[in-house]
DNA sequence: AAAATAATTTAGTCATGGCTAAATTATTAG
DNA sequence: CTAATAATTTAGCCATGACTAAATTATTTT
């Protein structure tokens, strides 16, 4: 009998959608349209199958991205919704696995990337009670919400701090795993504490002491460490 | 550096063949091979479909069924341990989110059944390492070791007990999930005592206690009761 | 502004793994 | 033993999502 009322649920975007989506949507973070190329780098694919796919979901009622050829792609409010659900299953699963498997924070990324695209939303809830429903995961970037928006980020860059002036880091943005297992040997990791001891004005260099060590560190670094906003 | 160094993985089972391995090695466990239509029931598919895919796992190289028009389809050796692995990987799965995210032992196979495709071999590990290498699943079926052998099952059915013999429950092999729940309510569940108050000898009835209740249980429940054997 | 280069799109192909319809082979009933 | 039925296979089709090669459009350089 409850054969007969079963929801008939919208089938989930595919694993390749689901893919597109999250890489568009860390791609336009900066506001600007992302472009066919970086995308097909971004996804390991080919710039013709980008095109194939974009104009696909841009077809899909509701459309899940905005497309003008040549112009790059946007993702409409479905697509950002479709991409958060991601995103979060993602988070999720990191701040998860690294709690309750000891997997380290910096090689939980590949397995997340498999299990966020099969998870159900009971999982996802039951994984989130688990822990606390937490604000951000062991990178320290923010989770989506439940309701699937984006919390404020209220951290600022490392390197906008100056002498003398601290705060606590609440995430390690590394494009690589190499760099996140050296930043990780520094202990420039989430919530440790951070104290600039010294700033050439020169070319940005930052002099910080962290757990009683001091480093020098360039922009390159210290524009991907975020520290808690003042 | 490492790069160059990176082993070229035997690409995996696509999710389809896994899902054909799994279900002909269930369907093979009593010695018969399995039929293209039973097969299809099983995974929800036509019969036609099935003859592809069994043609095109005979033709892999190494072959992983032996196939003879018309005359069902065996797993080889090879396609054996490959249907162990995504059973091993099942087993486990179940176990560990029924003991860490509170799961019911009726309630985890889709979850489960999602999951162990995507899985890595250091997750199997941390799991299977967690959980103390479990030798069953929360339903109670034995699951493959680590070298992708299955263990000797050493359990009796319930329906081989007599007149005032006992036994624990090792395993409840239910179809599905209502029954399932149904002898949840009932108190056979895995690892739970039974004790056999009587006999009927005409329909192999059993009259059984558990946890202080008592109850009649046809051929139909009892063959798919296992007890640790004697 | 024209030429060279880079980015993007189109067109056409392929593998995977479903499907239906029709043909074939086995099995069972009469 | 033959006819009916059931099971299985073949043939041909479709959607997905990749690919290459060639064409087109943008962007830089000179």
């Amino acid at each position: 009998m409850a054969k007969l009322l079963e929801t008939p649920t919208p089938p989930r975007p595919s694993t390749s959608i689901q893919d597109y989506l999250k890489r568009i949507y860390e791609l336009t973070e900066n506001g600007q349209p992302a472009s066919t190329n970086d995308l097909a780098r971004e996804l390991n694919v080919k710039p013709a199958s980008v095109t194939g796919m974009i104009q696909k979901l841009a077809a899909e009622k509701p459309a899940l991205v905005a497309y003008q050829k040549h112009q790059g792609v946007t993702l409409t409010p479905a697509g950002k919704t479709a991409a958060l659900e991601v995103i979060r299953h993602h988070r999720l699963l990191e701040t998860w696995l690294v709690q309750t498997l000891g997997y380290s924070w910096d090689e939980v990324h590949e397995e997340a990337e498999r299990l966020e695209h099969v998870i159900s939303e009971d999982f996802e809830n039951r994984i989130a009670a688990a822990l606390g429903h937490p604000l951000r995961d062991p990178h320290g970037e923010l989770i989506p919400t439940a309701d699937l928006t984006m919390p404020l980020d209220e951290s600022i860059p490392l390197s906008a701090l100056r002498k003398d002036q601290s705060g606590k880091i609440l995430c390690v943005k590394a494009p690589d795993s190499g760099l996140l297992r050296h930043l990780t040997q520094l202990g420039l990791t989430p919530n440790t504490f951070i104290e600039v001891t010294d700033y050439s004005p020169y070319d940005h260099n930052l002099t910080v002491k962290v757990k009683d060590k001091t480093h020098v560190l360039g922009l390159n670094i210290t524009s991907k460490i975020l520290i808690e906003g003042k």
